[in-house]
DNA sequence: ATTATTGTATTAAGCACTTAATACAGCGAT
DNA sequence: ATCGCTGTATTAAGTGCTTAATACAATAAT
């Protein structure tokens, strides 16, 4: 998965969010090294500082480790990992239909509305 | 519908969002007048600069209009309103199944987990 | 032992956003 | 004509984010 960043939110915040999306996708396994913060920051086209802020930051929340000048771990507790998987997913549903219903959108109306544009996605 | 606003981003594009909102729900009717840059920025709690910055960038996006010395007012052009409504709605839609694919979840899974979320809020 | 790589900390600079305090020009109401 | 409200502009200050350039301590590799 590319990193897409974008000036309009603090690119430490899109860091974290796309680093716990590789952690739940499997991108970065369980348990797994992973890249130094000079090369995962010359990656991303930022500087290590930001991404050691966000590294730090996702440190805290318990799925990052650190072994103090070897490295840094992806958390190897899975089911940590896969509950966080189900908490994302269901964070994304809350908001788009507290968006959708904002908008005035009957919550019986949005299936019908997805599969439309799923519809018209297929031609 | 009140203000809400939140640190995270800036404050002007969460403001140009939510008036947004309040114009496609009809809360802010078409050609209606809306209240004066400083008694907005009082009711949200802000300062007047940015409250105008945020009206400013409506008002290039055609959504609203000045009159100079009279306060603004919100574009008559209901057809355009309408037309807002269902765009802001399909990005809506689209951000919401590009997330849910990003976390692995089938398109055609996605109804499902809604329906599944909508039942367990019943209770 | 030496070297390279690791995470981490510090300092300085630039930038955008936000607030605060004013100020001014134009128009309506009185 | 005067007063008040309108949008708008300006200046200064503070804050957080980002980058850049270093520096240091600890460990793995040689």
């Amino acid at each position: 998965m590319a990193w897409r960043l974008n000036a309009d939110r603090p690119i430490y915040l899109q860091l974290m969010e796309q680093i716990e999306l590789k952690i739940v996708v499997g991108e970065y396994a369980a348990g797994q090294r992973i890249l130094s913060v000079r090369e995962l920051a010359a990656d991303a086209g930022v500087n290590p500082n930001t991404m050691q802020k966000a590294l730090a930051e996702l440190e805290t929340r318990g799925l990052i480790s650190t072994q103090r000048t070897n490295g840094k771990t992806i958390t190897a507790d899975s089911e940590k990992i896969s509950d966080l998987r189900i908490q994302l997913a269901k964070n994304e549903i809350v908001s788009f239909l507290q968006s959708m219903q904002g908008l005035g959108f009957n919550k019986e109306d949005i299936c019908g509305l997805i599969a439309k544009h799923n519809e018209e996605e297929e031609k």
